[in-house]
DNA sequence: GAATAATGTCAAGTATATTTTACAATTAAT
DNA sequence: ATTAATTGTAAAATATACTTGACATTATTC
């Protein structure tokens, strides 16, 4: 399941995923990787996401029912 | 940074370390180590044990200031 | 105070998150 | 239509989350 949520935030502050990456640390596939959905990144790293997006846990990172 | 909300929550539906793991599905150890703070879990096992306790990403996993 | 349950911790192994490099596909700008 | 920027994706390597097994220590309970 994709993270819409994740790319909308990214998109609202007007950032590319390669953006994103390198204020977070992290390489632009893994930003990719994430809103793609297939994978499980570490809590630091949302946290990290979350902060530089000015969003929460809950917000971006909470499944659907 | 040990996560006492973690313990705190755990403690208050009382179980055990490895209750939890075994709900949860891993080691006694990850959920001790995450306890302790001394780690930094996947998000997918920090949902899941959110689920478990009734608890948010927010509430058992946003840092404090 | 002995026995049992719960927790802390360590070392070695396995699974998987993340990186690097690289190229193709799509979108936006000129 | 071309160019540049953004994104999708794949393979191989590296870092680290997580397991297993084991023992020590701290509560609990009898």
């Amino acid at each position: 399941m994709k993270n819409l949520k994740l790319k909308a935030a990214r998109a609202g502050k007007d950032l590319s995923q390669d953006d994103l990456a390198k204020a977070a640390g992290v390489s632009r596939q893994t930003i990719s990787a994430i809103e793609k959905g297939d994978y499980n990144p570490t809590i630091n790293l949302c946290i990290n996401i979350c902060k530089i997006l000015g969003k929460t846990l809950d917000e971006l990172f909470w499944p659907e029912e």
